[in-house]
Formats: C-alpha cells, sequence, structure tokens
DNA sequence: TACGAAAATAAGACTTATTCTCATTTACGC
DNA sequence: GCGTAAATGAGAATAAGTCTTATTTTCGTA
C-alpha cells in the first residue's frame, strides 16, 4: 500500500544524508512533511505519541539537530522562548516570516529585493553569510480588525 | 563631580519614563550607555557586581524589562539561547546585525531599501509591523582569514 | 525634613526548554 | 544471522528566566 511507498521515500532521503533510518525519524520527517505548521518540540512530541510513535523526548531533539544539521529541516526563533521547526520542501524553499503577536499566526513571505540588500550588506562589510533571519513582528489583518 | 550630574540626567531619563529612579536601574543604564557592547543578563549582574553594585539576578531582570518597555532599552535574540541588551542612543538608532559564529562579533549595520521593503511586504499582506529583527550569521571578515 | 503608601528590591525557590548520561536497543555492512 | 557503531529511552541535570515574600526604597505630600 502507499504508506510503505512513501516510508520507502523517507528512508531514501535519510540515508542520502548520511542518516541512519531509524522508525523514529522517519515518523518526524512525514509529520513535519504533512503539515505547514511551526511545531515546537513539545508539539512534535505531543503529535507523535498521538500517533502511536512513542518517541521519547530526548530523540525528538535528537533527531531534529540531526535533520537541521542535514538542511532537511529549518529551525525557527519566534523570540517566544521555545524553538520550532519546519521542513525544508525544495531546494530554494526560503522564506522568512510575519508572526502576529495577537493570535501567533506566521506568515511566510519571500522579497527578492530584500534577498538582494542582504547580499549588499554582507559584501560592503566583507561578511560571508551562511543563513538569516528575518522576523517582522505586529499584528494581521484579522487581528487588527477585532 | 561630573558624576552627580551623569547620575542627575539618568535619574530625569528614568522619570521622564514613568519609572522611579532607583539606583539599581541608573547603574544599570549607565552601564549600558558606556558600551557598546551586547550583554546578557548574566554579564550585566556580573559587571555591575564588579563595579560595587550588588544588584540581584531579579532586579536586572526586571529592570531590563522595564527600560525595553519604555524602549531606553533593545533586546536582541541573536539565537544562542539567551538574550542579550543594547542602548537605545537616540530616536532612530534602529539597526540590524550580521553575526560572526566564530568569534561572536557583532557588526551593526542600517540599510534604508531593506525597511523599505519590510514595510512594501507588511502592505501586501495587511500586516501592521511592531517589529523585526533581521539577524545574518556568518563569518566576520577577520575570521575568514583563519 | 519627616511620613506613609506604593513600588522596587534581594534572595532563593520555582519553571520550562533543552541537554546530558548511561544502560539498552537497533540499523545495516559483512 | 552477527557484530559494532550509532540511536534510543528514561530520567537526571542544566541554564535562562520568572515568581514569591519579606524587607527596603522612592517620592509626593504635610
Amino acid at each position: 500500500m502507499m504508506a510503505v511507498s512513501v516510508n520507502q521515500a523517507l528512508k531514501k532521503t535519510l540515508r542520502d544524508h548520511e542518516l541512519k533510518a531509524t522508525s523514529q525519524r522517519i515518523a518526524l520527517l512525514k509529520l513535519l512533511n504533512g503539515t505547514s505548521e511551526h511545531f515546537d518540540a513539545e508539539e512534535i512530541y505531543f503529535e507523535l505519541h498521538k500517533r502511536q510513535k512513542n518517541v521519547s523526548r530526548a530523540t525528538v531533539y535528537r533527531s531534529l539537530e540531526a535533520l537541521v544539521e542535514q538542511q532537511l529541516v529549518t529551525k525557527l526563533d519566534f523570540g517566544d522562548g521555545r524553538m520550532r521547526y519546519e521542513r525544508n520542501q525544495g531546494e530554494d524553499e526560503h522564506h522568512d516570516h510575519l508572526i502576529c503577536e495577537a493570535c501567533g499566526k506566521v506568515i511566510e513571505f519571500f522579497n527578492l529585493e530584500m534577498e538582494a540588500q542582504q547580499i549588499a550588506v554582507c559584501e560592503e562589510h566583507d561578511f560571508k553569510p551562511s543563513s538569516h533571519t528575518m522576523h517582522i513582528f505586529g499584528t494581521c489583518s484579522n487581528c487588527q480588525k477585532k
């Protein structure tokens, strides 16, 4: 059935990144794969248990770390004291975030001009960038009306 | 002597912002005022003690919170698990940061075009911004040579 | 200048996200 | 199928930051 080949694909993805294909990592990837939410570690732990995958908290953290290192997952810091995680879809799926302080909603955006300016700033300072965070905090359309 | 009038000025600053001018807050402002470093709470605690101001940790956190709320101080999150603080110099001293992952050096920059793009993105999404973080991580000029 | 209410502080207990330890289990090349 | 290196589980440990409560301080008013 379907599930088998999905698992096979995830196994291959993991192995292609020099990670052992443990059932825990497969479950974790599958979870992040199937959502646009930005889960934190505790939510991931809870969601996996809901799906009968009793992965330990330590493994959640360790696996996420490994996946982030392999750039299969991105670690996000929205400034509220815990990290969030999102699946990297393709090669060039980079985006930034608008974060609503009222309802927690996260809007993803990409702005080429902004990226270009970042590169320009780095060049000015002879700085070699490896990553960046661009988060705009404020109030979303919906929450402004309330 | 000099120190008196500096203290008087800081007292006025605090009172102008509806904060009681306690010796702890004055010492804290004076510390941040006199440095371009981005101290974390523990460093501030340590520096104050070095200067014979035995402010408690709780007060360091509470005072910083009050100063941030009054926009006298900016709270920065460089993603390493603790918050940093910097004095706001004037009204329009906003800037972003290049952070060297090798030596920890922080380079401040301001890019008008980038700020303009941020506003444009917000308008596109009918999003009302209150603040943003733009941090570029990478390797500084010096560390690239090593 | 002294008084008193409200606010701020000190000290340390507490919380919460994350990391570490170590005994046990699992993946996977042979 | 075997052996070894890597991964996991369970819970202890850590660390940044918050909370509690008794005490002290600020500052408007007398």
